[in-house]
DNA sequence: GTCCGGTGCT
DNA sequence: AGCACCGGAC
């Protein structure tokens, strides 16, 4: 009964898998740096815009005991733009740790695995089932959300994690783990999606308990959101002979590690006072982190009074900030300068 | 604008 | 258990 399910997955998934980078036909072996690292990169990050890090990652670092000797400036770097800085940190401490404890080889266990830094129960399962086809449970979001419809949980995710997770746990196969885990997040990503889900193409419509009522797309539940605040900042372009003011975020803030605009702190309540002279030309940017808005009002200026600076800034070519690691708040706040001219 | 999503820290 | 953490799809 449950063995069927899982049956008609892998047949969907013989038929229609999607050809990525990181994925093995079944006459090869798995590289498990390789799953490792994909794994990495897709939390929270969509396959298409993981495709082209992944390309010039396992380009310039073919194998963990590579990437566990590269800087960490140069993996944050290379990683620009994908967002979740946190992983990239843990990603090369991992690397690290595989490479000088474990003599550059993935352990196979899912426990072992969820010790390394960055793993945690979905990664280590995943790599787990797909580098070593160990049948581990695989639950992210879209198994969560295949696994309520399937089943008719109508509770939010959030709040039936352990439901869903004995639910997976039952449609798990023996064999062929990690084709199964890969085949649900294919299945997920392009036909049982959140909003509008193609059911008529699913493999598994006539097993679905939210197919059979009709509105599918309302399983599971949503939770409600509380909306989230906004914060106010100043940061500074200025531009003297093809060289602008940056400086490196440190500590444990958001982003550190990155470049930045020099500029105020990020305040709760309003924009902070600056004098007339400085106010112009601004423009004011908005940018939605994580849990809260940022209204960023940039101000060029050729000279800034160094009691707005923290001393900590570096006069960098403006050619040459590709070279730099920067958030996408700091390139969306640097695209004022093409506006304004 | 609104929604979506794994891990680590406390 | 609750919160911090980013960017892209819709």
């Amino acid at each position: 009964m449950n063995s069927k399910i899982s049956d008609k997955v892998l047949q969907w998934y013989d038929a229609n898998r999607r050809t990525l980078p990181w994925r093995y036909e079944q006459v090869q072996i798995a590289d498990p740096y390789r799953v490792w690292l994909s794994e990495m990169m897709l939390q929270q990050t969509q396959v298409d815009t993981v495709i082209p890090y992944f390309q010039k990652f396992t380009a310039k670092w073919p194998t963990v005991n590579d990437l566990a000797s590269a800087d960490l400036d140069d993996v944050l770097h290379m990683w620009q733009g994908l967002g979740y800085y946190a992983r990239a940190r843990n990603l090369h401490k991992c690397a690290k740790t595989i490479s000088e404890q474990f003599d550059g080889a993935f352990p196979r266990s899912p426990e072992e695995l969820a010790n390394l830094p960055g793993i945690g129960p979905y990664a280590s399962a995943a790599i787990a089932a797909i580098a070593f086809n160990v049948p581990a449970t695989v639950v992210d979001g879209n198994v969560a959300r295949i696994v309520s419809r399937v089943f008719g949980f109508s509770t939010p995710i959030q709040q039936n994690q352990k439901q869903i997770y004995s639910a997976a746990e039952s449609l798990t196969p023996l064999l062929r783990a990690g084709d199964y885990a890969q085949a649900l997040m294919d299945i997920g990503s392009g036909i049982c999606t959140p909003r509008s889900p193609k059911c008529q193409t699913c493999p598994l419509h006539t097993d679905c308990k939210a197919y059979a009522s009709g509105i599918p797309e309302q399983f599971p539940g949503k939770l409600i959101k509380p909306s989230i605040p906004t914060r106010y900042a100043v940061a500074f372009i200025c531009i003297k002979d093809n060289n602008i003011l940056l400086r490196k975020r440190t500590g444990e803030k958001m982003l550190h590690g990155l470049w930045e605009l020099p500029g105020s702190d990020w305040y709760a309540d309003s924009l902070p006072e600056l004098p007339d002279e400085m106010q112009a030309p601004y423009a004011d940017v908005k940018h939605t982190f994580s849990h809260f808005h940022l209204i960023t009002r940039v101000v060029q200026a050729s000279e800034i009074d160094p009691e707005y600076l923290n001393g900590a800034e570096v006069a960098c070519n403006i050619n040459e900030l590709d070279q730099l690691a920067l958030s996408t708040l700091t390139k969306k706040l640097l695209k004022v300068r093409n506006r304004n001219g």
